[in-house]
Parts: C-alpha cells; structure tokens; sequence
DNA sequence: TGCCAGGCCCTCTTTAGGGCCTT
C-alpha cells in the first residue's frame, strides 16, 4: 500500500443511496503517483432498469447509452483491479464508499483500503472557499476544465487535480518536504477548528 | 403511487435543527 499512490474515484449512480436500491452507472478513476495523473479507468454500467430524467439531465448520461453498456459486475471486478493496492480518494467520499462498498459486495468482494474525502480536507485547507462542492473548488483553485462537470471521468481528473493541489498547498505554506496519505486523512478527521493549530503543530516538527 | 441517505458543521447547541455535499 504506496503513501505515495492514491487512486482518486467518481461514480454516477442512479439516485442518493444504495440502501434504497440505487445503482451504480458510471466509474472513473484515476491513478496518481508522485503527484502526477499516471492511468485512467471509465467504464458505464448497464444497471438493468431505467433511470429517471432528472439523472439523465445531470449527467447526461441516457438510457439509451446504458442500454449498451457492459454489466455493472463485470465493470465492478475490472474496476477492482484496477484500484488494488491503492488507498481511495473521492469528493464528499461517504458517498462513493457506500456505493462501492456496496457493489464490491454483490460480487463477493470487499475493500481493505483506507479512504480520505477531498471535500473534507479542502474545508480545512480552503477555509475561505465560497463554496466547497467540486466546481466551486476547481474555480476557486484555477483548475483547468474543459467544462465537464458530472461524468465520472472529467470529476475523478478534477478531483486528482484538486488534491494534488491541496497537497501542494500545505508544502508551501508549511515548508513540508512531503504530505503523506496519512497526514490528508488525520487532517480531514480532526475537528475543523483544530485544524489550523494540528498544521502548526505539524510545520514545527522537522 | 409515493417515498427515499448519511455525515459533517454551524449555531439562536448538547433534551436540536438545518444547510451543505454527493446522484
């Protein structure tokens, strides 16, 4: 499990909550290593039933381009693959973890790595975010876009950017040689008061 | 047909409520 390799992923899915009996229809992710985008995974998934016209108008997504699309489990176990021996990143990543936890599960297969949420770590380091959903954060940061906002692809490369970014951030303004996985995910589970005081603290410590 | 989650975070808080964020 590389500190230094995360694959950062996005799904689209049919609704809020696989709970309710929500699918997953589309995954992208992306492999970054060394702070750079090195490999790129998409697929859409055919989720078996039709999806409603509010999804189709938010992604773009149809039922028609679903309708051709490979199974969602054989997308899944490809998928899981593709994330071995990677820790996780998503945006708001309590969302994608059940939708994947989820998935992995009806194909007999479970997660073993730890995920960090790029949502919760930018409130910490962008404090003065208008907002931090992920194109008030690609805007607010100068992330490069080509305008493409909910296809799993385009988020998960935006996401990565966004972390990178983040990473880089906290390397600048607290002169560190390195910002591990470990030190993103302590910081997005401290409170968000004492996270301006734990980042001092880190700074101070050679 | 109608309904629909979960967790963080703030505040007019902690015996709670509501906005944000994800689709």
């Amino acid at each position: 499990m590389g500190d230094y390799s995360v694959v950062v992923l996005d799904f689209e899915t049919t609704g809020l909550s696989p709970d309710n009996g929500d699918r997953a229809i589309e995954i992208g992710a992306v492999l970054v290593r060394d702070n750079q985008l090195v490999d790129r995974f998409q697929s859409l998934m055919n989720p078996g039933k039709r999806i409603s016209l509010f999804i189709q108008d938010y992604t773009g997504i149809t039922n028609a381009m679903l309708k051709k699309a490979p199974p969602i489990d054989e997308v899944m176990d490809e998928f899981s693959n593709f994330m071995a021996g990677h820790h996780l990143v998503a945006h708001n990543a309590g969302f994608d973890r059940r939708f994947l936890d989820a998935e992995l599960q009806r194909i007999g297969k479970r997660r073993t790595q730890e995920f960090a949420c790029s949502m919760l770590a930018s409130r910490r380091i962008y404090p003065d975010a208008p907002s931090h959903n992920l194109e008030a954060l690609v805007r607010y940061t100068d992330i490069a876009t080509d305008g493409t906002f909910h296809r799993a692809l385009a988020d998960a490369e935006m996401t990565a950017r966004l972390w990178i970014g983040m990473i880089n951030e906290l390397k600048t303004a607290y002169r560190l040689r390195q910002v591990s996985f470990d030190l993103m995910q302590r910081l997005s589970k401290i409170s968000k008061a004492s996270a301006p005081a734990y980042l001092s603290r880190i700074a101070e410590t050679p």
